[in-house]
DNA sequence: AATGGCCTTGACGCTTTCTTGATGCCGGCG
DNA sequence: CGCCGGCATCAAGAAAGCGTCAAGGCCATT
């Protein structure tokens, strides 16, 4: 089997930059995927799992960064950001989200190949184990890329703290996590003391997935520790 | 996980920058360390293993890119070039020959400090995926990654006391460690009296993890001195 | 202005864990 | 042989941690 040049995915509503790169990016070996809003980019970022995924920050339908957030839920793929605003508070906003480089238009061709060159030689460094974009132990089922859960096939309504907690807890599944990497992890590095967060909404969330939630089978509790999630 | 701040090479002859750098850098949560030309550069590089080297391209002895090759042959550091010079073909001749980023001068600190994040993350996601650190001897094993013990592939409970225990005589398998070593270890530096505290809670720890705790396989007495981990 | 979803906060009872004291075993030594 | 120091074991009470419920505040939507 042939391996086959790296996949670009471009999400970019100017249909200008598709034609441009649709010429240049062939030319170097590439091959290139197009996308021209949020919502479909994610969808083939999850269908083609690409190498490279170029990102317009000026998206009709989803904000820049939103994308990228939503991408880095469950894929480490790695984002190279094109964006027409050159200042200082952009490029950090993108980088912090997730993003891993940041080009101003209008860039230079031959850069920007050198950069994917340089994105593609870090995913060559690490190991084939991408997260996974679902996670399924029992009848229960993380959706990461839709960011849903299904109980017994049935789809259950999560709040933004429940879900952010449930997908911390699943992306370390079989590792304890103690409170402190939690409250960090979902309400930020300034609560490390409020424990009480954890044991009211990981109650909720018992109350929503377990079938038994006196009896956890998977959100297990540490005590003087933390919690872990069942892998098995 | 990080123990101490993230530690920064900068390698760079103008000692504007390094002012500049040296109050800023620490203000964000990163140690800096300096060097003003390639030779010394590469010497601290290999003396100190930083987790970002900054590099400028214009230095007195040697030519940036070769430095960036002659550190490319021994280590993965991330490198992110500072350069005054902003052609396209500049860039391109960094990025290929190793360098992960490049960036123009006069760039923004913030934008900078961003960029080292991106850097930092990367090197953060190799090392999630090297082997996990465990312990094994025996029927017993001990992950540390995931804070969990097996005994005959089972798992067993332990209480926060129980683990840290097991963990230090662990690490240092085969030595004897004192009483007043284990105690300062796992309840602190002021109990070094209660030796009473280590009795109970080895015994109990015994009775989780030794196939027969009257006669230990693994947890032995040192009679008058302290308690010792076998290690084979 | 009212509703509903969500997060925070406090109160209370229960469970787990830790500490502490009592008791017994074992080997060395006078 | 009997005493003593160091160790192991057991069990009870104290302390810490956890789960649950419900009230109140905030925000967006109606």
């Amino acid at each position: 089997m042939t391996i086959a040049d790296p996949l670009i995915l471009l999400i970019e509503d100017e249909l200008p930059v598709h034609k441009f790169l649709g010429a240049s990016l062939p030319a170097h070996g590439f091959r290139l995927l197009g996308a021209e809003t949020g919502m479909d980019g994610l969808a083939r970022a999850a269908d083609y799992n690409p190498d490279v995924v170029l990102l317009d920050l000026g998206l009709p339908d989803m904000d820049g960064l939103e994308v990228t957030r939503n991408l880095r839920e469950w894929s480490a793929v790695p984002i190279i950001v094109l964006s027409a605003r050159g200042q200082e508070k952009d490029k950090i906003a993108a980088l912090d989200a997730g993003a891993d480089d940041y080009l101003t238009k209008p860039f230079s061709t031959g850069e920007l190949i050198a950069r994917i060159r340089v994105a593609i030689r870090h995913t060559a460094r690490l190991a084939d184990n991408s997260p996974q974009p679902a996670f399924s132990v029992g009848d229960l089922r993380v959706d990461l890329a839709g960011r849903c859960v299904l109980v017994g096939g049935k789809e259950v309504h999560l709040t933004p703290i429940e879900y952010k907690l449930l997908t911390v807890l699943v992306r370390h599944a079989g590792r304890v996590l103690t409170h402190q990497q939690l409250l960090k992890e979902v309400w930020g590095p300034h609560h490390s003391q409020d424990t009480h967060y954890l044991r009211v909404h990981l109650a909720q969330l018992r109350r929503k997935i377990e079938p038994d939630p006196a009896q956890p089978r998977y959100l297990l509790t540490e005590t003087g520790v933390g919690y872990r999630f069942a892998d098995q």
